[in-house]
DNA sequence: TTGAAAGCGCTAACAT
DNA sequence: ATGTTAGCGCTTTCAA
């Protein structure tokens, strides 16, 4: 006995409950799995339902319940390999969970990311992961009034509104400044993006110089792009670099991209690697791996990035807690394209 | 005169009105920039709103209009490099809009496109973009009734549920084929994924065979992995390959990445490339370029397909319309591993 | 130009 | 085990 006249109004928990003839309230209870009801009632309501294809309005639920069940995502772009891996880690974590992760991107830009922030808040979202320290006065207002916890991701060089995970991209510098000067090297240029935007990218330059400058080494040269960073800037930059100064014996790349970019170049041109020239990058993309041969790098922990930020909400969504900062270890993978100090 | 204890509870509509003295009604009607308002009310509403710090509740407010400024858009993954391209596209085409889009992702599993499709239907958008033509008849099911545009993208070859933009990936392997046979190779190998859950792929090996077909051309020889595309996967294949038919003249990849593993290996080995042996991907992944020699291939159209598609929900927001199907038309790019004809 | 009342579809809290 | 009542924070509609 369907229906004569199909609604073009989406089904609500009135409608159901008419057809199954029970209050909402059994209704909501079945389809929650919430307080007692009796299996008859249960199947009979969860028949109709589906039979019905009803599908709850969240709307008025979070509305109701003052509960909605979103981790907002803030990251800066979504074409860039690193940013993929630390959302798998976040919704592996979340997996299972009634958490659910949604995704805003800023495209580097600070004023989109107030908007995408202010965008995001005003769904109320139950905790907020965004990526690095480095935010306007008005976003960091948003934050830390948000009432909800917020973990900033990527980077621990710097005061979060609350919590943080990441690595010390200084200390990533200085970690691969030391392998390069134990091997050997002496003059060594820097490929990197423009710094006024890439945050991380300049604390690892920093890091770099400050160890080099330790041991009594300078920077020999810097080489710096803008826009996206890809294979095809990374040839370009290095092209550029050896042509200015030919007497470097290792690049060190901002990230793998730009670096594979430059590696190929090298072989290309048949530069003994890493006998005369070393070259390295950063991040551990895995993606890149196949390519003739394996660039040095030193591991940015994305994935366990993800998954601790996580975790982070979700323990703080169970019992209020302080901020914190947890600082993961980067990992130096020598790769090929290093000489082992001998 | 600030209040001595700052509310825990995120600030309302009526927190507002309270402060400037006048009603809800007003303070909606300012912050939406809807109505009349005098301007001195107005400058007065801004004023406290900003300085109290006020983020309107986006759950309360959709309730109310039963109007939800969101986009659903379902994608298999976000480490494909593809899809980050259409979602650039449907943002662009979004931004300036009121709406936004949403994401969510199946990780290639019908079960998982089921889960997620309910999830974001239960947040009532106001439309729907999806990957593929393949779907469960639960999802066809939920996409039919949701009662909002649904654009089902990337393919054409199929039915859709509403409407559909795309190319057609046997028309795609029908223009490599031909490419393939007038640059005068004969002995073609196919390297791709497992075809189960690749439907895209396997249209394209299937336009592919039956032009070779057609031309009285046998597929020589095919070669399948399972999981993610990478540079890696790709050489391993070739490799497996080019030992079981050292004969063949041409292979063509399933994708890019997976081609582009290939070319480096076979480069590598020293094969004559594109004059004893030829090679071909998919998809046009710009990200690729700077990489040895450029890879013959064909383009996906990406970026227009999410623009396309975030049009077609905005005219059909306008003004309802019946289901259309747009077919792009994919173009070959014959870069540096195809022979030049004649 | 402004305000008051009603209600969006659901759930918390309290009956029964 | 089930129902009733009263909102959640806004917007719609109508009145002033």
């Amino acid at each position: 006995m369907a229906n004569p006249i199909p609604p073009r109004r989406p089904l609500t928990l009135r409608d159901v409950a008419e057809q199954s003839g029970v209050s909402e309230m059994t209704v909501s209870r079945v389809l929650r799995a919430r307080g007692d009801v009796s299996p008859a009632t249960r199947e009979r309501v969860l028949e109709t339902a589906r039979t019905m294809g009803y599908v709850p309005n969240k709307i008025a639920g979070s509305l109701a319940s003052s509960r909605v069940n979103l981790v907002a995502v803030i990251i800066p772009s979504m074409g860039n390999l690193v940013f993929p891996e630390v959302l798998s880690g976040i919704s592996a974590e979340l997996e299972g969970t009634v958490l659910q992760p949604v995704l805003g991107v800023t495209d580097y830009r600070p004023g989109k990311e107030e908007k995408v922030l202010y965008e995001m808040l005003s769904w109320r979202p139950s905790g907020m992961i965004i990526a690095g320290l480095e935010h306007s006065d008005a976003s960091r207002a948003m934050l830390a009034s948000s009432g909800v916890p917020v973990i900033e991701i990527m980077d621990t060089d710097g005061d979060p509104v609350d919590c943080a995970v990441g690595i010390s991209h200084d200390r990533a510098g200085r970690i691969m400044a030391k392998q390069i000067l134990e091997s050997g090297y002496r003059k060594i240029g820097f490929l990197g993006s423009v710094m006024d935007r890439d945050h991380r990218g300049r604390k690892r330059l920093q890091g770099l110089k400050s160890e080099l400058e330790a041991a009594g080494v300078q920077l020999a040269d810097e080489e710096f792009y803008e826009g996206t960073s890809s294979i095809a800037k990374g040839r370009e930059m290095t092209i550029a670099m050896l042509k200015r100064s030919p007497n470097l014996d290792f690049l060190y790349y901002s990230n793998d991209i730009t670096g594979v970019g430059g590696l190929q170049y090298c072989l290309e041109q048949g530069y003994d690697i890493p006998g005369k020239l070393g070259l390295a990058g950063f991040n551990a993309v895995t993606e890149l791996n196949g390519l003739s041969r394996k660039l040095a790098t030193v591991d940015s922990c994305r994935a366990e990035i993800g998954r601790t930020a996580a975790r982070m909400i979700l323990d703080r969504l169970e019992t209020p807690q302080e901020g914190e900062t947890i600082e993961l270890t980067p990992m130096l993978d020598p790769g090929e394209t290093l000489r082992t100090p001998g």
